[in-house]
DNA sequence: ATGATTTCTTAGTAAACAACTAGGGATTAA
DNA sequence: TTAATCCCTAGTTGTTTACTAAGAAATCAT
């Protein structure tokens, strides 16, 4: 039930772009930097944010990234699920429909106790948006870490 | 952030002792083929659950394992740690303290983030008892499928 | 124009993890 | 004494994770 590196860097990279909106686009080199991810890793990881709209391109030099909407449009939840796939504890809950996945021509005692896991998973993490974190991350700078986010595993 | 076969069939195990609670020792070779589980398997995941108290064990012919108590004493979310370990996205949350996981000097944004998405599923399975699956079972039995549940990947 | 910078894409790889299988020892009821 | 059962550990196979590597395409600055 652990989340994976590529939500972790994921989102990290997302509150840095965040940090950065409207200040035309940054390039993978400069949120590499900050947040301690290889480039090239990084370029896997937010080329599918690219293609879901969550962030725009621009190429060539000088180009880079830059958050395709404002930060209070961009919940957690929508950064996660691109990265991570359905934050769901089976994959019978999120498939819905007799597939052979499992027997679901009947009720399941188990379906729905993951069903309520999976739905506070993702009540918890659409509510949260990158302003959220923004607003979080300027009321407590006095106590931040060096980068903006440290290394969370 | 999926649970694995450790987790969903020690469940199904769990549940399907509760459903014989009071009836003396059930076999594994029983809930295995209930639960379309093979026993090598089923043992070893029975067994930290009755390391950890939850489930009691009479060895030799005729012997097997019974739940230590009451199924509405017995949380889901017990016998999903104890084969899981902690449901958290992360394990800085879990940690916690100033380890070499990462560097919690200061405020960490996301570490917020994760523990609230650890609350909250700590919350849902914390309050869901093995009764609460039987008197649920019950409720349903008519449209339950063939075996007690299926198998919910 | 050219070169430096950057995005974009795909392929490969090493290590860890998941999901078992296998086998043998210990215990006990019949 | 035999069969059934719990108990324990080691090994195996396949998948997934977390990258690294490399090169093509685009664009800005000079």
């Amino acid at each position: 039930m652990k989340l994976s590196t590529r939500g972790r860097y994921g989102l990290k990279a997302m509150f840095d772009l965040a940090l950065y909106y409207g200040e035309g686009p940054i390039s993978l080199t400069n949120i590499a930097e900050r947040q301690a991810i290889s480039v090239n890793y990084l370029e896997q990881l937010i080329s599918p944010l690219r293609k879901a709209g969550l962030v725009e391109s621009v190429r060539g030099a000088q180009g880079g990234y830059m958050l395709s909407r404002t930060p209070a449009t961009i919940t957690v939840g929508s950064i996660l699920t691109i990265l991570e796939g359905p934050l769901a504890p089976t994959d019978c809950v999120v498939i819905d429909g007799g597939d052979d996945l499992c027997d679901h021509s009947g009720y399941c005692v188990t379906k729905v106790i993951y069903e309520k896991i999976y739905e506070s998973i993702t009540s918890v993490v659409n509510s949260i948006t990158l302003q959220h974190m923004i607003d979080d991350y300027e009321q407590n700078q006095g106590q931040m870490i060096v980068h903006t986010i440290c290394e969370c595993k």
